[in-house]
DNA sequence: TAATCCTTTGGCATTATCTGCCAAGGATAC
DNA sequence: GTATCCTTGGCAGATAATGCCAAAGGATTA
């Protein structure tokens, strides 16, 4: 990993779609080298894979929340049902663990209000062993970007 | 938008560098229209863009860390300033406004603590204004996907 | 300093893909 | 029933991907 390769990653990661020629032009390389890095890349798993950046709004879940989740209990058992049954979970789209008061910081998407109430008490609580749920919803983005910073 | 579209979506969500050809079969059209389906979602901003998904580890930053800050006052001006700052700063990937006890969240990426507290007293508290700062690291990610869910 | 090895690069040719254009199919409204 | 509109599918020229091989650059060792 040298420079060159955080190079293509940071133009990646704002164009995932540029084709390797314009990749190539824009970290001052010819097309060849430039794809046999960018597969090196993507084999170790530095680049896990590509995604589209789309519009929640625009596909039908206006409504985004970050939803922080502390547990009863802390034993194997409890934390791998909580963390196996949030996985399957369509709306959760992150789950983290955290330092501080809560365990979970969970990213969820929704289309309104009652969809979700419905998660919370049908998906959520129906885990058992939630301690407390505490919700923040998202009125506004400020700034979010995929590009890290140069090192 | 219908149900074809959320497919194409979907599809793209999860392997943003799949050619049309590839995708068209996905979503069971021929590559014609499902191109012509694909432009105008981009035109129309439901998809925003195409990003690579990379290992925040591998490329040198293994540290991130949800921020969340609560501003002293909320006039115009200073609200203005902390969130024209924040927009500045490469570290900061997310700034989302929030609901509940917190003005914002920030998302961070650093390469280790050191540069983290260089962040917060030379990038975050320089802005000023700033009643209160709340640091949760991020010790393991349970669920991350960027595929939203079937509508 | 020179020789050697190893890594990375660039060009070329083949194969695959993109994409604009036009005709055909299917649904809807009158 | 028919006209209209929207969407689809296929074709062809242009563009891009990718494996192979020779050459250049850099580091190490003698």
């Amino acid at each position: 990993m040298d420079s060159k390769d955080r190079q293509i990653i940071r133009t990646l990661q704002a164009h995932g779609r540029m084709t390797n020629q314009d990749l190539a032009e824009r970290v001052s390389l010819s097309p060849s080298p430039c794809l046999r890095r960018l597969r090196l890349l993507e084999e170790s798993g530095a680049i896990r894979g590509y995604s589209a950046e789309v519009d929640a709004k625009a596909y039908g879940l206006p409504i985004t929340v970050f939803v922080r989740v502390r547990l009863e209990r802390h034993n194997e058992e409890d934390v791998k049902r909580f963390e196996s049954r949030v996985m399957d979970i369509d709306e959760v789209l992150e789950c983290h663990v955290l330092t501080g008061a809560s365990d979970y910081q969970l990213l969820v998407a929704v289309a309104d209000l009652d969809a979700y109430e419905d998660f919370i008490r049908n998906r959520i609580h129906r885990i058992g062993g939630i301690a407390s749920i505490d919700t923040s919803f998202v009125y506004g983005t400020v700034k979010k970007t995929s590009v890290f910073p140069m090192l």
